[in-house]
DNA sequence: CCAAAAGTGTTGCGGTTACACCCATGT
DNA sequence: ACATGGGTGTAACCGCAACACTTTTGG
């Protein structure tokens, strides 16, 4: 490895965090408004750079608790971004993170009103700084992947739940519907969750039968 | 994202190469042995610091042109390990790549004879320096991954091979016999080669027939 | 003629897909 | 009673796995 000559020829890292859940039957990212030039107006994830002494990891996760308050939110890497003009404030390489939440109304209301933060769907992002758009559809591309093979999707829902619920976001994620029968079978045959004596009730229709997951740590399993 | 204060407070970045072949039957990565302290006697990746001209890609393709002067090479980000005190000389974070060859004997001999270049099988690895065991060892996963649901096997053969040496490095990789008929079977049935005129001779058994790629691009396809 | 690897089809099984009707509740 | 989503089984089809012998060459 090289000697490290001069500390300003070299770039500096940064943790920029996706952020995924799903509101409205649409699958949204949590974007903030930049408040400053030169993107001021522009939206972005959030993000940071990485000090000294803190670990990548340490960094997404500390960025993401600075708009998430919660713990175990499903957090992982996605890809490393080092073109040389995307940030246009200095020479700043982004390690990207996605992450998943099943509930959209955890993360924190941004106390300076210059900044705003809001859910925005993947198929209507506004206007975005720095080289986020990519980063966000290398995201949704990695999402969509790892839930045909993974059970992440354990993530994206609540502790309790329907099996239509659950086939819904499969169907919202994936854009494709899904066979409710073969569905069914298929969750079933995985062992992946078990019957509550719960049932849902106030809606005009037959209750449904709520379910938990039988394992909540991440494991491979093929799925479609 | 937040102001960069201080240059020497974050972290910079460097790149690491874990380049693969087959040779004698075994899957090798290429090894560095380091000449100073602190990792003296002990092996690495090829690898550098990312300079501030340069994006990561073209780090990670500068520092893999250093040991084999050869274009077309398959090169791919794996992941981006940022543990502290992986790199004692400082706040190192090191973006890994892993790179196919083919040939095995086109690498640079190194000049310097402080320093050697070697092939090493991956299942028995030298004392390696760094966190550079991980990095491997990740590389090998992703690397068994991939060739069950993309093309990229066509990277580790020459221009024309024969089906026989074809699933021979398959089970070389993933560690398991192939069925032979229906190894070919799925093989033909995907296009992905074609067959030339041309033939194997001077073996003491009948001649096989050579084969080319249909497509050289990387492709997304499930194999196995 | 012997050794060594090349080349070639069929059958059975298991999993996936396609598909339609009755049930329980709220209004 | 009616509207709404919940819940259930079977048959056809397809892809995959298992399996053994003949062919061609060099020595």
């Amino acid at each position: 490895m090289e000697k490290n000559d001069k500390q300003h020829k070299f770039a500096v890292i940064a943790t920029d965090i996706v952020i995924f859940t799903i509101k409205n039957r649409e699958l949204c990212v949590l974007l903030i408004k930049m408040g400053k030039e030169p993107f001021k107006g522009l939206w972005a994830v959030p993000g940071g750079l990485v000090k000294s002494n803190e670990t990548v990891d340490s960094s997404a996760k500390r960025n993401l608790f600075k708009i998430v308050k919660k713990k175990d939110v499903f957090l992982e890497q996605l890809y490393t971004f080092g073109k040389i003009d995307r940030d246009p404030s200095g020479r700043v390489v982004s390690v990207a993170y996605f992450a998943l939440l099943h509930d959209p109304d955890i993360f924190i209301k941004a106390s300076n009103d210059n900044e705003s933060i809001y859910w925005f769907p993947v198929n209507s992002l506004p206007k975005l700084a720095y080289d986020h758009k990519e980063i966000i559809h290398f995201a949704v591309e990695r999402l969509r992947a790892k839930l045909t093979y993974t059970n992440i999707m354990f993530s994206l829902l609540p502790k309790e739940f329907t099996l239509s619920e659950l086939q819904k976001k499969y169907e919202i994620i994936l854009c494709e519907k899904l066979d409710k029968r073969n569905f069914r079978k298929k969750i079933m045959a995985l062992n992946l969750v078990k019957k509550t004596d719960k049932r849902t009730s106030g809606k005009a229709h037959r209750p449904a039968h709520l379910y938990q997951f039988a394992q909540r740590s991440p494991k491979l399993i093929p799925l479609f």
